[in-house]
DNA sequence: CATGAATGAGTGTTCATTCAT
DNA sequence: AATGAATGAACACTCATTCAT
């Protein structure tokens, strides 16, 4: 199952969404067509379980900040789920952004990411807002906007770490402004 | 070519991706297939122009709004720089959606939206900011995040006024952090 | 119409029967698709008059020759013969070998080049052969044959008019055991 | 394979070479598209595979001429060569004309059948001739377009025995003066 | 469980042909 | 007569899926 799953991976970085047929996904994972049949009913949950892994990965890693920085003021929380969200996607930009634009998502089953931060999130910034709503609604979308656009999408005379640390103020700004 | 763009929407909207086949396009745009292949290369370049004309649109819109609050505050011009983003992909949130998700990207050629606000608010931003870089590279990224999450993704329960006047408040709070 | 098989001519050798369409041939031979289609029925008679053509150049050379020898024994007309035909292949081998072999000879309504030379040797041959039908039958495929094959296929070692030579060697020992 | 390439041959006879199509290849030979596909690249492969097989079958009749008359005197290797050849070909002139005429050759890969003549000549003339590259040139022409105009294009009153007989006596006497 | 040959519905695309101008 | 945009039937070919071994 992993290995089919990085067969896709390795064809979609290699040779393009088109080139993903359940043939050569078989071929690559080095099993046969119908065994790839015994782990995913169609090719579409196989596109469906590489968004679901790459979901968790990151879900995961959310977790894990939202865990070690439970005592923490919020803002340090966040820094280090920015921090975690950039260095996961900035370990292979070429295959998020693949991922993101060329295999399809199946419209409205979604935003995965943005709804495991919201609820990770409610309890760190209960107590912070007024209008935890609205809070819950604006911050994972900058979490993930920004961490995205940082590790893949930001000005090539921008290193890294500049994107981070401004991604980081511009949420950080939000948050203060939501006493 | 108007024609045969709306063809492809009114039958992603009905049917999903999968049922847009060239003869498809050309039966719902009231033309021969010969016909579709007299103004678009091959099919990709069909959706390569779906995404441009969407791109198209917005991008008239951000210059609208560019213009006409070009001696204004940036707050201002920001303001409804998302109103008018927010309202455009209000209007038609399936369509959006599906545009976003199912429809392929051709990884790369993309970004347009955020690169033509970067370009927009060159100007506007230019007095403001004492790194005009990073705040040219932020802002874009809020502005269009906001505006579809607004737009396509906010909770059930959150107006699109509600939504807006968020998005408003937390690119505000970025931009008086940038003095 | 001239300019027409001249077009298909070019296409043909440029760039293969494949690549032979009327809309190309029109472009080629500078008019409209629609005025192929003034001289023309349909594809297949572009292609017919082509065949035919080559087959009508040929057609005046033997007559030429014949006419030329007509008080010379058989064997000089032979060799002027195959001595014209040769010529006439070698100034462009690859177009007739392609004519040949690439473009469809629809079966049956052939064989021109060997009818026309059993109709104007029937006089030359009339008092040389006990059995008239038999050498009619033989000498015009010698003469074909060797005459496509000194042209078109000869070895690379041997010269044109080594093969010519040979050719008429051929023909003239038949001739000479035809009493 | 050969169950394709008969079925290819039964459609040819049928209906003509524009009937050949892919997948009405499949229904004749009673498999499916995808296995002709299987076996063969695109639809130009079964042309050559077509006409390789039937170079074959006669390069196969003149290797057992060759063998059978290997000690006896040339002209008589000769008359057995015609005589099987012609006869091959008369089992069914139509499908050979029509393999000749409508099948594509994709010229230059061709010559098939003089060349394996060439080839199994060479021994057998080596010591008659002292020329033997110029009668390796003539005779194989000669084979080749008598015996192919015996079995496919010879005069209606003419019987095949009789055209064979004079086939042999025209490349006799060549040989003759090819001393 | 695994295999992979076989399947065949379905697709993108071409191109001979027409006909209103 | 000439044009060339439009047509759409037809085709080669692919690839997700199955199932006998």
């Amino acid at each position: 199952m992993e290995a089919i799953l990085d067969a896709v991976v390795r064809i979609l970085k290699r040779q393009g969404v088109d080139a993903v047929t359940t043939n050569r996904i078989a071929e690559v994972a080095g099993v046969s067509v119908g065994s790839v049949y015994q782990y995913f009913p169609d090719k579409g949950a196989i596109f469906v379980a590489l968004h679901d892994r790459h979901a968790e990965q990151m879900g995961r890693l959310v977790d894990k900040a939202v865990v070690e920085h439970a005592g923490a003021p919020a803002e340090e929380m966040i820094a280090a789920l920015v921090d975690a969200l950039v260095d996961a996607h900035a370990r292979d930009p070429e295959l998020f952004a693949l991922l993101d634009a060329e295999v399809p998502h199946r419209a409205g089953g979604e935003r995965a990411l943005e709804t495991h931060l919201r609820n990770a999130l409610r309890l760190a910034l209960a107590p912070r807002s007024r209008d935890l709503e609205r809070t819950l609604f604006v911050v994972p979308v900058l979490v993930d906007a920004l961490a995205h656009a940082a590790a893949l999408h930001r000005p090539a005379r921008m290193s890294l770490e500049a994107a981070k640390r401004e991604a980081g103020r511009a949420i950080r700004a939000y948050l203060r402004v939501t006493s």
